[in-house]
DNA sequence: GTAAATAGGTTTATAATATAAACCAAATTA
DNA sequence: TAATTTGGTTTATATTATAAACCTATTTAC
């Protein structure tokens, strides 16, 4: 009846950032904290635990002189947040 | 961009519940926790959530002897659904 | 008739989670 | 060179989801 639902896409601030990256295939992190709202200490935690699970791949560069932190949607993290929304949708059908 | 989502409704288990009284506008305590798979206490917690919310009314009466609780939603339950659906698909939506 | 099992839940304890506050280092501006 | 800004990370806290333990009444088995 009910599909489960993806604990680490069914947040809030971690949906949003998957949503962005379905969308850009790519992002740095203030771009992100702009679009979602989020504080940076919130982000930063959120982001760790998507790429961690492996949906978001993070590189570290520089821009100039400054850091630059830049994220992209994986394979699987495409794959887990099309699997979220078909979850979802067992639960928003309403007959 | 990305409307805020209801913290009540954003829950694995209480959206399965409204899902299911929107569609139903009545279901018996047993019914509802055998559609969702939740164990009792939880259930019993969420529909708490809910009524507290006003998002349910919930009915206590007999069926011969035995206890029956049954769950109705609420206009303001019907809303803050709609409201919830809406919201998502700024989430959802890849363009 | 009474012991055990079942129905229908509620209360309470625990573990996980989301979130922001505090913090840090380097670069820039005053 | 002091203060501020940029770009984050780490840590502490408060909330939340969840199931375990519990309770009462009824039914079934012996």
């Amino acid at each position: 009846m009910f599909e489960p639902l993806d604990p680490l896409l069914h947040s809030e601030l971690r949906l949003a950032i998957m949503s962005l990256l379905v969308s850009a295939e790519e992002a740095e992190f203030p771009y992100i904290k702009e679009q979602t709202g989020a504080t940076a200490g919130n982000l930063s935690v959120q982001i760790d635990k998507l790429s961690a699970a492996g949906y978001l791949e993070v590189e570290k560069t520089f821009k100039g002189k400054r850091p630059c932190t830049i994220c992209r949607i994986t394979p699987e993290g495409l794959k887990a947040f099309e699997d979220y929304v078909k979850a979802l949708k067992s639960y928003l059908q309403v007959k």
